[in-house]
DNA sequence: CTGTGTCGGTTCATATATTGAACCGATGGT
DNA sequence: ACCATCGGTTCAATATATGAACCGACACAG
């Protein structure tokens, strides 16, 4: 490993429950040399990524990263961070996929890919979703701040038959969302689309949008379905960090309860020999 | 220099003018050679710090910047920052000087200190400053948002003889510190008390807060001003990079001009022999 | 007030990782 | 068909990173 790599190591030790720390302690922490570990601090301190605190001779996060995430957040686009997760989780569950972005209280379209693996396969020309009525609007309910749950229940338009209309359903689909990390959608926009979302998260660790598989209703078999949550937990991880943030741990610990129960599923349909 | 600090180096040059930067390129701004640069460029992009644009194959800052500058703003408050310019300010002054931030429409004192160099000294005692009464409030009118000043408008309380009281006479001044750069209180607010302030600039680029001499009026001459203007410009810029904003270039214009004048007014009034 | 541990920081011989001129294939303009 | 430039690679020369040992300061304990 180069002394770069090792030197841009040490950054990754700050962290909330790690503010500062101190010469031993970094040592500690990247298991490396104290003289290499204090070269290392001294030249990043040399460029204002981490600076030391004068009274404790701790060191802590310089405000160098400030002005490079200024210049990141301005000048690279959301959906520059999109596109490799989007083509890989098209290619592994062969459907349409697209991510929907949050602003105020409306989810966006962001970017789609479409799969080439079928001849018939989910258009989608939407720029909004409706809440109530995608799987990426239920996640949104699932995963955003509560004001869009009132939003939601103002505005319960029927699309379909399999539109959910009135509150009560739509608070325990959304605590299922809740439940199994993932949202999901039988044709309640369109009748003969099958999809599924995963929320994303930004750099405030909060909501920030959705990634989801729109499958024609016909092929999301149990299998495909298995295939594609653990796709999308794959394609939610790289968008969230791509964007700056983490998947919350207790996302995490639904998506594993969840896909551990689909591969059950799926198990019990197509038995291994 | 280390191969660590080049590496580092090579994160400077990314910019809202230069977002995306080719290999070659960065090779020509960093005036490196171009494996060491291709080298350096591979170790920031295993840490997540440059990602390169699939098509273009330039590089651009990476998502890891965003994590450690959410680590920075949660975990390092912004008093961490003006310790060391404020002690330095009160060196080059001998008066007291403090610092104030602004939030929302309010601007709070965060900290200040007293310098030992005379027995008499101002003694700071508000924890808010009002904003058409103090050199540090109108800063906070000539560089911050336009609700400010309505919401002095409606505020105008007379603290001394010298208070402004009138929106007009509030107006000049506050045009005649954005000319200058710097800000003054004759009294205004404590009828001994002189005062010179400068803005104070955050990650967002916009104003955050303000650097302040407050002298004892009798011994603010045109020498002591003058120390105090390149002293505060000096503070200013050192709490604003540990802010994660930059001093904008119109206002170190400002400061220049400023600077040039009050010189030639100390050297009017002591010749040098 | 003396031993003991740990702290941040420094030294220097050792050896390992960094360096850059030259080279490659691909691309694009003329 | 040519030339320039692009991103990326190679390898001998060597500049650079390394870490065991050491230092003074500090805090705690007997």
């Amino acid at each position: 490993m180069s002394a770069a790599a090792k030197t841009l190591d040490l950054l990754s030790h700050f962290s909330d429950l790690h503010p500062e720390i101190g010469l031993s302690q970094l040592c500690r922490m990247a298991g490396r040399d104290k003289a290499t570990t204090y070269r290392h601090l001294q030249d990043l301190e040399a460029k204002g990524f981490v600076e030391q605190n004068p009274e404790t001779k701790a060191y802590r996060l310089g405000p160098a990263v400030l002005q490079l995430a200024q210049v990141r957040e301005r000048t690279v686009p959301r959906s520059a961070g999109v596109e490799q997760p989007l083509k890989a989780l098209a290619e592994a569950t062969g459907e349409t996929v697209h991510v929907a972005v949050l602003s105020g209280t409306t989810l966006y379209a962001l970017a789609q890919v479409e799969s080439i693996r079928h001849s018939t396969r989910v258009l989608i020309d939407v720029q909004r979703f409706p809440l109530h009525a995608t799987a990426s609007g239920l996640c949104a309910l699932a995963f955003g701040a509560s004001d869009l749950m009132t939003e939601a229940q103002g505005n319960l338009t029927r699309f379909t038959q399999a539109t959910v209309t009135d509150a009560d359903t739509l608070a325990a689909q959304v605590e299922a969302t809740r439940k199994r990390g993932f949202s999901a959608s039988l044709g309640s926009y369109e009748s003969d689309v099958h999809s599924i979302s995963a929320p994303v998260f930004d750099q405030t660790g909060h909501f920030a949008g959705s990634v989801t598989v729109a499958g024609v209703a016909t092929r999301m078999t149990a299998t495909l379905t298995a295939t594609a949550h653990a796709a999308l937990a794959q394609a939610s991880r790289a968008i969230s960090h791509n964007w700056g943030g983490t998947v919350p741990a207790n996302i995490e610990a639904a998506w594993d309860e969840t896909l551990a129960m689909t591969r059950a599923d799926t198990q019990a349909l197509e038995p291994t020999p």
